[in-house]
DNA sequence: CTTGACGTCCGTGATAT
DNA sequence: TATCACGGACGTC
């Protein structure tokens, strides 16, 4: 197939830099044939700028304009801008800041350009004369073409132990799995001691051997992932800082780091992360990637996490102090288990990358989006990647972000006003991808928008959407990408490769995200609305549609529908109901959007659950149906299980007293068994001091400590009383307020727990059983009754 | 380097009674 | 002392 001089790899790395010969670009690959450098000189930076604009000659020096045959999404003709330098573009841009409607396209990166324009997103093939370097393989100006390949990394998991956040380096680790083989290792700042022999210890003199006998071992090794826990923030950022301390290279990276050197960079705002730039390797930190592709866990510390994946704890799980001091003692009277321990952190690390698949998904992720495989998010750059290439061979190219300056703001999902109630037989409908399938049906496309919008007179050549949008019937881009991702997800499902089908599924929704949020190029509130409302209109129809069919519909959230079945209906008969409406609903939204606007449907409901036994609570306090909160029964496999969503049980915020309290007294309710016996029993515990480890609040502090100025709610109290509070805070609430668990002084305040934990969270359902907590542990009660 | 709309509930502190 | 608006946290989709 391919001759000897292309080969096929996947993109690790991507750097570029601004030299007195135009700019350079740098791409690291991982391939078959070891690791692969790509440089590319002599490149210009490009973007557009309308033709009306006439630039001031004070800025335009080097700067070569050109008439292109391009347009704007309003139809006007733009010239090409290129700039030696990527600062002179910038520098432009700075200028022309105050109205960003001048330049398009003005922040894609060259590197991104560089890729874009030639349709790569992560496996690419390279044609050219290779080089053979040092460890390496050298292209200089390749021609670069898109391939598959799925590459096998080699990956190490690091971790280090240190006196503290900024004082002696302890030990590094390495854990390195290739194929069947394992590679383990130890670098510790220690003199061996009496007979302490470990085939995988170097015990080094100083900090700087260490440091040295690591990168060292990184060079030999070479791998293509670095991954670890916090490792970038911590690991990473330490190991740099103290390269700077003992005067080393930070010498991390692939090829000659004198040229390109390894750095941790800082975040600039709050809310952003460290990042890691190393020339040839990609790092992945387990909390961002785990984050990154939507798990969810109470806490993100290792300890819990791998308890939760893997069922194994740390060697030291204590926290706070205690870890400290045990690490300390550990290093200076037992560096052999501090060793262990070290180790022991980086397997369960690659165990929790194991279990998770998190490298198969971040490999899917960047071949698909063209994002670098170590970006997290940034879904309005991957929309850039799939769509501007195509945008410009259909003759226009994109505004820049912040251009589409607009007042009017589109609606989120339609959540229904729902019908309370202690329900028998609830089955829930849902459509599957409702906004993806939506941008399919209806067109719903920012270059058909404006080919729809230009074209008024031709309405057949049309499809409305909301606020007065027009859409092009046959030209457009998003829905075909939409398309082609629909069939991969549905590909991916036949092959069982949950990953992949992971990945797809949140590109899909991405586009419809992006679209709304202000920090997308493609930002207007026409093509967000044109899909919610749409979504609006399809749930209230398909409401209308099961009502006529003599069933009542109690709730409904964005994309879903909540039918009552009601008392006396075997488990059988519910699931045909469900089945039977699937189809008419499915059939009559065919039958319809073919009548009404001629469109082939690719809308699909399914029925997806069963609830024998479903609670759909008040508005605490009132007779209104409450939203976004209810609990469930369904039957899993034979076996009955609970659900609930958005109420206290699935709070964090909620105390263990009320959370494991709700499920006990759900569960008691939907089996019809007695439960009066249970509230009675939780409440007299409580007062008598028997519940006193369920008392905890957790909650966290989205904002430092000292900006909480306006209110002092609870947690800020408890957090300054702490000596170091951190952002997870856990207080009890004691009769002289909130205290913090770590310093807990006075008797915790029964009654604020009878009264804002259990009776709220008994209350919810016992209103629909006429009566109340009150009435159950109140003996005073039947005196003034 | 960033998804956002929609929703509930709690506690605080100002205001009206 | 009751009522209300608001800030804050954390859910669903």
């Amino acid at each position: 197939m391919s001759d000897k001089n292309e080969f096929v790899g996947f993109l690790l790395s991507r750097q570029w830099r601004d030299t007195p010969n135009g700019i350079t670009l740098s791409f690291w690959l991982s391939s078959p044939q070891g690791p692969i450098h790509i440089v590319i000189d002599k490149q210009q930076a490009v973007c557009f700028i309308r033709r009306t604009n006439q630039l001031n000659t004070n800025v335009n020096e080097g700067i070569t304009r050109k008439e292109l045959e391009l347009k704007t999404l309003d139809h006007e003709p733009v010239d090409g801008l290129y700039f030696h330098q990527q600062r002179q573009l910038n520098a432009l841009r700075d200028h022309l800041n105050h109205d960003k409607t001048h330049l398009l396209e003005s922040e894609i990166k060259p590197t991104e350009r560089y890729l874009m324009e030639r349709f790569i997103t992560a496996s690419l093939a390279v044609e050219g004369n290779p080089i053979q370097k040092n460890g390496y393989i050298e292209y200089q100006n390749p021609k670069l073409k898109p391939a598959k390949y799925k590459p096998t990394f080699k990956c190490v998991s690091l971790d280090i132990e240190t006196e503290g956040f900024r004082g002696k380096l302890y030990s590094i680790a390495v854990v390195m799995k290739q194929s069947d083989q394992t590679i383990e290792h130890v670098f510790m700042v220690q003199q061996q001691k009496n007979a302490d022999t470990h085939p995988n210890i170097t015990w080094c003199d100083s900090e700087k051997i260490a440091l040295e006998a690591f990168f060292e071992w990184m060079k030999i090794n070479d791998p293509d992932v670095i991954i670890g826990w916090n490792v970038i923030a911590f690991d990473l950022a330490f190991l740099q800082w103290k390269c700077e301390q003992l005067n080393l290279p930070f010498a991390l990276g692939r090829g000659d780091f004198k040229q390109q050197n390894s750095t941790i960079l800082i975040p600039q705002q709050t809310g952003h992360m460290h990042i890691a730039r190393i020339p040839g390797r990609v790092v992945l930190d387990g909390i961002t990637s785990l984050r990154g592709a939507f798990w969810i866990f109470e806490s993100f510390a290792l300890d819990y996490v791998s308890e939760q994946l893997l069922g194994k704890k740390k060697l030291i799980n204590t926290t706070g102090k205690d870890k400290l001091a045990e690490i300390q003692r550990q290093y200076r009277e037992d560096p052999v288990a501090l060793a262990e321990y070290n180790l022991e952190d980086c397997r369960l690390v690659l165990d929790i990358f194991d279990k998770t698949d998190l490298l198969n998904f971040s490999i899917q992720r960047a071949q698909m989006t063209g994002l670098a495989i170590d970006r997290q998010g940034g879904s309005s750059a991957a929309f850039d990647n799939l769509y501007l290439p195509q945008l410009h061979r259909q003759g226009f190219v994109a505004p820049d972000i912040g251009s589409q300056k607009s007042t009017k703001s589109s609606p989120g999902g339609y959540v229904m006003d729902s019908q309370p109630g202690l329900y028998d037989n609830v089955l829930v409908l849902d459509f599957k991808s409702l906004y993806p399938s939506i941008i399919r049906t209806f067109k719903i496309d920012p270059l058909g928008l404006s080919i729809g919008s230009a074209n008024t007179r031709d309405l057949d050549a049309t499809i409305p959407g909301f606020l007065e949008a027009e859409f092009s019937r046959d030209h457009h881009i998003l829905p075909n990408l939409v398309t082609e991702l629909w069939q991969q997800r549905d590909e991916a499902k036949i092959n069982k490769d949950k990953p992949l089908s992971h990945a797809i599924k949140i590109i899909m929704n991405s586009f419809y995200g992006v679209l709304g949020s202000s920090g997308c190029r493609f930002f207007n509130p026409q093509l967000a609305s044109s899909i919610t409302m749409r979504g609006h209109q399809i749930i209230q129809m398909s409401r209308e549609l099961i009502e006529a069919k003599g069933y009542n519909v109690i709730y409904g959230d964005t994309d879903s529908v909540f039918v009552l079945v009601g008392q006396n209906r075997s488990e059988e008969e519910c699931l045909n109901i469900g089945k039977t409406l699937q189809e008419a609903l499915n059939t009559w939204w065919q039958k319809h959007l073919k009548e009404e606007y001629s469109l082939k449907s690719n809308l699909e409901i399914e029925f997806e659950t069963h609830y024998l036994r479903f609670l759909m609570p008040t508005i605490r306090g009132a007779d209104t149906g409450s939203k976004k909160r209810y609990a469930g029964m369904i039957n899993r496999n034979g076996k009955k299980e609970m659900v609930f969503k958005g109420l206290e049980t699935v709070r964090t915020d909620w105390t263990p007293l009320a959370r494991e309290f709700q499920q006990e007294l759900y569960k008691r309710i939907f089996t019809q068994k007695p439960f009066e016996e249970l509230i009675k029993e939780t409440h007299d515990q409580l007062i008598n001091g028997q519940l006193d480890n369920k008392l905890t609040y957790t909650k966290r502090l989205r904002r430092p400590l000292e900006s909480y100025t306006s209110t002092q709610p609870p947690q800020v109290k408890a957090a300054r009383k702490m000596r170091n509070p951190g952002r997870k805070i856990q207080y009890v609430i004691t009769l002289n307020g909130p205290e913090p668990i770590e310093n807990l002084e006075s008797t915790p305040n029964y009654q604020h727990y009878v009264d804002k934990q259990l009776a709220p969270v008994a209350d919810s359902i016992l209103y629909f059983l006429d009566t109340s907590f009150a009435k159950i542990t109140d003996r005073q009660l039947d005196v003034f009754d």
